[in-house]
RNA sequence: GCGGGGUUAGCUCAGCGGUAGAGCAUCUCGUUUACACCGAGGGGGUCGGGGGUUCGAAUCCCUCACCCCGCACCA
């Protein structure tokens, strides 16, 4: 048997546990011992199987939430496993600029002094950010240590270093020579607070309670009046037609005549868009406002109407709404239009409407659509290949379900908005002419490579984030040089990230490193759910439910935070509070404590007594060195198919339930000398040994610090349990005649307990107890072990074979009649009673087992073991219901 | 409107074709020298409603209801 006895440590600490688990008088220290001994930094040595991933870069704007406590302790539990599972493991942190998040949380904090950026001035404002950034960088470190991600922080990267800028330069102008990316006057999502244009997916729709006004357009040179309804009046100031159904027989005969526009007074024509207009819907009159409405810009296309901006990127109305409107703000202009309206008696009915309004998502402001030049990715041809892969297997999504979900998205993606109008960000490597011309290019030109002319001015725009986080895998790596980390470690093998961010840069992650580097960035994409509070509700600061990492780990400890939020994630949303994690910290505090008592009874002489052989010892030893290696096998298999959950579940289960309160219990008499000889004795701390180690390493990724902190002190072993082999099952150590053994013996403790409890006795009346079997070698397992009985059961004696005196409670257990002889006492009615329920149940099985077995379309139709465990169950419940009801 | 997920013990969830499970909470008993952040035991569910397939359904199919989350639309 492989164990985990290792060189001991000249200065051998001191052999003991403090009494009370004091986390915070350890975890910093085991951090900085790691970094320092650079467990987290691998070499870029191709000879070794690899396992790589990189963080979702978190942006530098402030601190780590407890969505990103959970995202990084995931990961830190993959890497650290892998690590241990003998793969060079390498981990890459890093952080993201977060464009406009940044720009906007920067600006904020300058006007506070009163500064705005146009102060300042692009350059140095650019500046204020970069010592923003620095600043904040040093703090997203410090909290990823603080929850002991083992991140090779030696090769920490920022989206906007050196080297990532160039790969982003490198890709933009190589999409641009492929005609991927182009520039073009679009209809796009402008948000007025933030000035710059946003792509599709950054607009957030929100329900809203608005009204629907409906406002008369007479018809010129008639009485008539065409009735139009919108939710937007301001915009009629832009209106450039108004569009009826060509098949719809109540306007048929105006298509072609004009309205005239109320206020405005300007003359538009009266349309006809079968594309537009739903004559089932409303009036069915739509007003056109090409400038304005996404809708109504393809419909001005169609019909080559004008565009006329009303509305300018300020979110202020421009001159060509009217001298009255000219530079209020739209929605002051609403109010304003429609008490105009009132007043020359256009406006006709008004009713509540409810519906969605497009924001951008970082700052509430409404979106304003907006014909603007912009530059785009053209997706489609992108995003064909990353569909493929999803479908081929080369990368798998878990929870599988959010592969439909996947396809749903990029089957129907739009091109995607790449250039912003910000100061903060990758600044686009286009150059303009004085004459037009435009290069795009890996070096700035210094004159126009077309005609010569100069000087060349550089676009102002810089690029969407999200393009630059869409190269993190590669770029991280120092592609698009062929650098020994990239050549060693990309493809990454697991991206682990939050749902929301699967469009945003999951997606686009593939897409590009399937283009530029001809491999999937990854082969695996774990998902995880949002954490909520423990009503199942959102985090939120108005709310005042947020739960900050920090003062989770300050209060009970880096390792319960991590294992409360693994042992909750399969995927779904978390629901975690703080009682939840009051609950896991009295687990670590639980391994604490055994491992204390262990400790006890552990001699330095130990870890050189060798391997331990099989065949020497008892059944106990046997029996929890089996559940152990199935516990081994479980968790192994649960990490590789990302269910954190089962993992932490299992280990939780074995390391409490089996390894605490069973198998400790009952070495407990041998062990204080009650009981064995003492070459027994050194057998059993010898397994209790193996069974704490291999236990600290299993739980190591969950608990890293706890598990360190008390494996440094077990025997001395060194260096590190971070570096020590992860355990894997050994079908040796499988022993099924064990474990049967020990479960009956586990069963009949817990059938003497019930009867105990059951009868009002307490634990100190002892009493006989008597075992019968079919098997005599069995029984003699029983004979041998009966001292176990005695002390768990607590009974004077037992008796194996033979009759027991009449009076004795009877009972049935695992195949084993047993027999409790009583003291006397008086039976109260509720005793009684609880003995007449479990033959009530006994009873109520056994005639739904008979009853199945006498059905032969059962019989001849289910799997024959299925039958036979039936039988072998009616059998038992038979034998059990003639004892129970000797018990009456 | 399209797609996905959910509805199982008081709470949070696992199970996803063969006798209803876990953690927490609750109740009873217990100061057994690792741990009261403990130990032992108990109570508690017609697995959202209805229908179907099957020898057998929490588990598969259909349907209805309600709740979440995407996407699209919204004059």
């Amino acid at each position: 048997m492989s164990g985990g006895f290792y060189n001991r440590r000249p200065d051998a600490m001191k052999h003991e546990l403090d009494k009370r688990y004091d986390p915070k008088s350890f975890e910093q220290r085991l951090y900085e011992k790691w970094e320092k001994e650079g467990y987290f930094t691998p070499e870029a040595d191709r000879k070794r199987p690899k396992f790589s991933l990189v963080i979702p870069p978190p942006n530098v704007t402030g601190r780590l939430h407890i969505g990103h406590a959970l995202v990084n302790t995931l990961q830190d539990i993959v890497v650290r496993w892998k690590r241990m599972s003998g793969f060079n493991t390498l981990w890459v942190p890093g952080t993201d600029h977060a464009g406009i998040a940044t720009q906007m949380i920067v600006e904020r904090h300058l006007l506070k002094q009163g500064i705005s950026r146009f102060d300042l001035g692009r350059e140095k404002f650019v500046e204020k950010i970069w010592e923003w950034k620095e600043q904040h960088r040093t703090e997203i470190k410090d909290q990823l240590t603080r929850l002991g991600c083992s991140a090779d922080w030696t090769r920490e990267r920022f989206t906007l270093d050196e080297g990532l800028s160039r790969a982003v330069r490198y890709v933009f102008v190589k999409l641009h020579e492929d005609g991927l990316i182009y520039r073009d006057l679009a209809m796009v999502n402008w948000c007025p607070h933030c000035r710059t244009a946003i792509s599709d997916i950054e607009v957030e729709f929100r329900e809203r309670d608005s009204k629907l006004y409906h406002i008369d357009y007479p018809v010129e040179g008639s009485e008539r009046r065409l009735t139009v309804a919108t939710t937007r009046p301001e915009t009629m100031l832009g209106d450039t037609a108004v569009a009826v159904h060509p098949e719809d027989g109540r306007h048929r005969d105006l298509i072609g005549q004009f309205v005239i526009l109320p206020i405005a007074g300007r003359r538009i024509p009266i349309i006809a868009d079968p594309i537009l207009v739903d004559p089932e819907f409303g009036t069915g009159v739509v007003k056109v406002t090409p400038a304005h409405d996404r809708n109504d810009y393809e419909a001005g296309l169609r019909n080559e109407l004008p565009q006329m901006q009303v509305i300018g990127e300020d979110g202020r109305m421009t001159a060509a709404a009217g001298a009255e409107f000219a530079g209020r703000d739209r929605f002051e202009a609403r109010e304003l239009v429609l008490a105009r309206l009132e007043e020359s008696g256009a406006l006709g009915e008004t009713k509540p409407y409810s519906h969605s309004v497009g924001v951008h998502g970082k700052c509430d402001t409404d979106i304003e659509p907006m014909v603007s030049r912009q530059w785009f990715v053209r997706i489609e041809p992108l995003a064909r290949p990353a569909i493929e892969a999803v479908r081929n297997g080369s990368i798998q999504i878990t929870p599988q379900s959010w592969e439909a979900t996947y396809y749903n998205w990029m089957e129907n993606i739009h091109d995607w908005t790449i250039s912003r109008q910000l100061w903060w960000g990758h600044r686009i490597p286009a150059f303009y002419c004085p004459d037009g011309h435009i290069t795009v290019s890996m070096d700035d030109p210094a004159r126009c490579p077309e005609c010569g002319a100069e000087p060349m001015r550089q676009e102002t725009d810089v690029l969407d984030t999200w393009f630059s986080s869409a190269l993190w895998p590669f770029s991280t790596m120092g592609w698009p040089e062929e650098t020994p980390d990239y050549r060693t470690f990309y493809p990454t093998d697991t991206l682990i990230t939050g749902f929301d961010i699967l469009f945003f840069w999951v997606a686009r992650m593939i897409m590009m490193g399937l283009r530029f580097t001809g491999k999937a960035p990854f082969s695996q994409v774990f998902l995880n759910g949002l954490v909520r509070d423990e009503q199942g509700q959102k985090m939120s600061k108005t709310k005042g439910n947020v739960i900050d990492p920090l003062d989770v780990v300050e209060e009970v400890g880096a390792d319960a935070l991590r294992f409360t939020l693994a042992i909750n994630a399969s995927g779904r949303d978390i629901p975690l509070g703080r009682s939840r994690i009051q609950g896991y910290s009295a687990f670590v505090n639980k391994i604490w404590n055994a491992a204390r008592f262990a400790m006890m009874h552990i001699d330095v002489e130990l870890k050189d007594a060798g391997p331990i052989h099989r065949d020497e010892l008892r059944t106990v030893e046997r029996w929890i060195l089996s559940r152990l290696n199935d516990t081994t096998r479980n968790v192994n298999r649960s990490l590789s198919n990302h269910r954190f959950d089962e993992a932490a579940g299992t280990l939780y289960h074995f390391f409490w339930h089996e390894f605490c309160d069973w198998y400790i219990e009952m070495v407990k008499p041998v062990l204080l000398g009650r009981h064995g000889a003492e070459a027994e004795q050194r057998k059993a701390r010898r397994v209790l040994l193996e069974v704490l180690d291999r236990s600290l390493r299993l739980l190591h990724p969950f608990m890293p610090f706890v598990t360190e902190e008390i494996w440094l002190r077990l025997e001395g072993l060194e260096p590190s349990i971070m570096i020590s082999p992860y355990p894997i099952a050994e079908d040796v150590l499988e022993d099924p005649d064990a474990e049967r053994m020990m479960s009956a013996m586990k069963a009949i403790i817990t059938a003497v307990r019930n009867v105990r409890a059951e009868r009002g006795l307490t634990p100190k009346d002892r009493f006989r107890l008597h075992v019968r079997g079919a098997d005599p070698r069995e029984l003699n397992f029983f004979s041998a072990y009966s001292y176990l009985l005695i002390e768990l059961a607590r009974l004077t004696e037992v008796v194996v074979g033979g009759q027991a005196p009449a009076g004795s409670h009877h009972d049935v257990v695992e195949g084993f009649h047993i027999a409790v002889e009583f003291p006397e006492k008086v039976v109260t009615p509720e005793q009684l009673e609880r003995v007449r329920r479990d033959i009530d149940k006994t009873v109520a099985e056994l005639d739904s087992v008979t009853a199945r077995l006498a059905n032969e379309q059962f019989v001849s139709n289910a799997p024959p073991a299925v039958v036979q465990g039936a039988q072998a169950r009616r059998a038992e419940l038979e034998a059990r219901l003639e004892k129970l009801r000797q018990n009456q």
